[in-house]
RNA sequence: GCUGGCGUAGCUCAAUUGGUAGAGCAGCUGAUUUGUAAUCAGCAGGUUGCGGGUUCAAGUCCCAUCGCCAGCUCCA
């Protein structure tokens, strides 16, 4: 018999008869292993623990404490999700079954007339506990695809069937089987279904065959699965957590915003929220005039050949308002590029104006599909911090490089530490040659790479008139919203026929950048509220400090001291009211409100101010000059926007 | 738009198999003058999202519609 060498991660070697398994060659290092063993890692490559050894190897036993072992532990849960389905509804078909976050999913057509809902994921889960208490073997045996269409194709699994074709011919065709039932799979699986962890069916959804929508629409569960019931419990239990930080739930609790069914999908912001909106955008106008934008205003309602010519007529018109002004019709704007081009075409221009940058805080409305919206992350009107750059093709490098340093520091700026850079290129539907966006596609990934950012590549993403770079921030669910983004854009200046005249004597048309920072200024505070959970940073907080008096002796000084603080700029309250202290200090503290002052005699006779912040800490007592300059010096430079 | 779920007082939630719509908080009134997360008492608060239907009887069952939630698709 042959001997092979296996190497184990900690460096150590060990001899065995080629042809043992994996799992024999775990069991020889210890029976808790071998027991905990759900794949191997044979020369960085994930194969099912049953398979054999055959020549030397570098080995890593994959256990559920492992990135890999969870996620074939998803995988395999997946598995056993298909067939329990199966063997409640016999002839729903299986299409695919992949890993996603924290769990997985399988796609199915179940029999025409069956509607899944919540019920019957219990009775699901049900049957699934049943497949891995039986602890049936998992096998994997490759098949010619002739094989494999011929099994699938018996059992009417059609999806199965489009799917084998779809496998390169470089890689084998691999089933594998639990008892009698078998799917198709790469692998690798647990050996058996009792490896499985702890799981739970979450929700039932629709998808669409291959993710489109003129395809047949699958029948979509969502699971979670972990190592042990621990884990599932502390991740349920986040989730929980998470959903107290919702913008939605806060926005209601802090009286920041509402919604109503006389404009759905729109925000009517309250006082406290209008302060947050105002600052996140004095914010950006701040930043503007560091990066040398101007400022414009531009009308909401213009001539529908506006934007035939722009272009969004042909590409979103299902997604635009539309109105009659006297015998014309027009549309309410979806963007603001088509009125800041007619800016720039009402004068000439030369080159040595450009780079020229106008900036302009403009309410768009976008009729989106009901169904896709969401809180304040996605609203049917909403105002984009907005700027285009018309430059030379010279200059595009330095002016997308310069609006990535401008959307890089406002994100630091506000507190994010974590952010995600995509670029997107050419979409199926687009305007302008291929030249064009070739070179717009590299100006934009040079700007990337020359300054070293990380990024990720999004195929046919980009916009239909050019590329563009995107700016994802995180909710408090982990989901990924764009906020800010560049965009480059050669073909809009010349459908408005802009030009310039250049240093040799000629006409020129411009190269326009579409810049956002925040995006979406209703997005982007959805965001910021979940960042924080509703404690704002003490610049963008709508009530800065709460004033509280202990008896009605205090109430002179109160208002007293509030009037300094007002004066100084401080958004103050006093909660003058007859209620116990710690009544009203609960109330603020519920509010979030970042500094509670409160005075009783001993403040007043001292004219001192006693300031509790929101952890409870307590200030020194000190003068109401000495608190204003500790407000100022802890808000930092955002005091005062 | 599609699949599934949910709409009860301002808010958070109750309401047996269909059988008189309740509670806490908030609000209002009164008492209480209080030292760092809820003082006490009283009052008021609803065509159960809207519209049909079944039934002796509907918050509960059925249909339609509006809105919201999760996911899919879309997102200039």
């Amino acid at each position: 018999m042959a001997q092979v060498k296996v190497r184990l991660p900690d460096g150590s070697e060990r001899q065995y008869e080629a042809g043992v398994t994996y799992f024999d060659v775990a069991k020889s290092i210890g029976a808790g292993l071998a027991k905990a063993a759900l794949a191997v890692k044979a020369n960085g490559k994930l194969v099912d623990v049953t398979l054999p050894l055959t020549s030397d190897t570098n080995l890593e036993i994959v256990t559920g404490k492992s990135a890999d072992g969870l996620e074939i532990i998803r995988h395999s849960t997946a598995h056993v999700l298909a067939m329990a389905v199966q063997k409640l509804w016999p002839t729903t078909q299986v299409t695919i079954g992949p890993v996603v976050d924290y769990g997985f999913y399988y796609d199915f057509k179940f029999p025409d007339g069956v509607k899944i809902n919540d019920k019957d994921l219990e009775a699901i889960e049900v049957e699934m506990k049943k497949i891995v208490k039986a602890d049936h073997l998992v096998s994997r045996e490759v098949v010619s695809r002739d094989e494999a269409v011929r099994r699938f194709e018996k059992l009417g699994e059609t999806f199965k069937v489009e799917l084998i074709s779809a496998i390169p011919q470089s890689e084998d065709v691999s089933i594998y089987a639990m008892e009698h039932w078998f799917d198709l799979c790469r692998g690798p699986h647990v050996p058996s279904t009792a490896k499985v962890g702890a799981f739970k069916l979450t929700t039932v959804a629709g998808s669409y065959w291959r993710g489109d929508e003129r395809n047949p629409q699958l029948t979509r569960i969502y699971g979670t699965a972990w190592a042990t019931q621990k884990d599932l419990d502390d991740h349920l239990h986040r989730i929980e957590e998470a959903k107290k930080r919702d913008h939605r739930v806060l926005g209601k609790q802090l009286g920041l915003f509402s919604f109503h069914k006389e404009a759905p999908a729109n925000a009517f912001f309250h006082p406290y929220g209008a302060t947050v909106y105002n600052k996140l955008m004095a914010f950006v106008r701040r930043s503007n005039v560091k990066y040398g934008f101007t400022e414009v205003n531009t009308p909401l309602v213009m001539d529908v050949e506006l934007w035939r010519k722009s272009g969004h007529y042909d590409n979103y018109r299902e997604n635009m308002y539309f109105t009659k002004v006297d015998d014309s019709e027009s549309a309410i704007k979806p963007m603001n590029c088509p009125g800041h081009c007619l800016i720039y075409g009402s004068t000439r221009h030369s080159y040595k104006e450009l780079p020229l940058r106008l900036s302009e805080f403009g309410r768009v409305h976008r009729h989106e599909r009901s169904g896709v919206t969401h809180g304040l992350f996605r609203v049917r009107t909403f105002v984009q911090d907005d700027a285009h750059v018309f430059c030379t093709v010279a200059q595009i490098q330095d002016e997308v490089i310069r609006v990535l340093d401008q959307i890089d520091e406002a994100y630091k700026a506000l507190g994010f530490a974590k952010y995600r850079i995509e670029l997107s290129t050419r979409p199926e539907k687009s305007i302008g040659s291929d030249e064009i966006w070739a070179q717009a596609e590299a100006a934009l990934k040079d700007a990337l790479d020359k300054t070293g950012r990380e990024y990720k590549l999004n195929p046919g993403d980009g916009a239909f008139y050019g590329p563009k770079i995107d700016f994802h921030l995180i909710d408090s669910l982990e989901r990924s919203w764009q906020c800010g983004t560049a965009q480059l854009d050669f073909s809009m200046p010349g459908r408005f026929g802009l030009e310039f005249v250049g240093a040799d004597d000629n006409t020129h048309t411009p190269v326009m950048i579409h810049r956002a920072v925040l995006g979406s200024l209703e997005r982007f505070m959805g965001v910021f509220i979940e960042h924080y959970a509703g404690h704002f940073p003490l610049w963008a907080a709508p009530v800065q400090v709460k004033i509280i008096n202990i008896t009605s002796d205090q109430e002179e000084y109160s208002l007293q001291v509030a009037s300094e603080l007002e004066a100084a700029g401080v958004r103050v309250e006093v909660d003058l009211r007859n209620e116990k202290l710690g009544y009203k200090i609960r109330e603020a503290q519920l509010m979030k409100v970042p500094y509670m002052i409160v005075i009783g005699d001993k403040e007043k006779d001292a004219k001192t101010v006693a300031a509790r912040l929101q952890n409870g800490q307590q200030l020194e007592p000190m003068s109401t000059a000495g608190f204003l300059g500790h407000l100022q010096e802890t808000a930092g430079p955002l005091w005062g926007l």
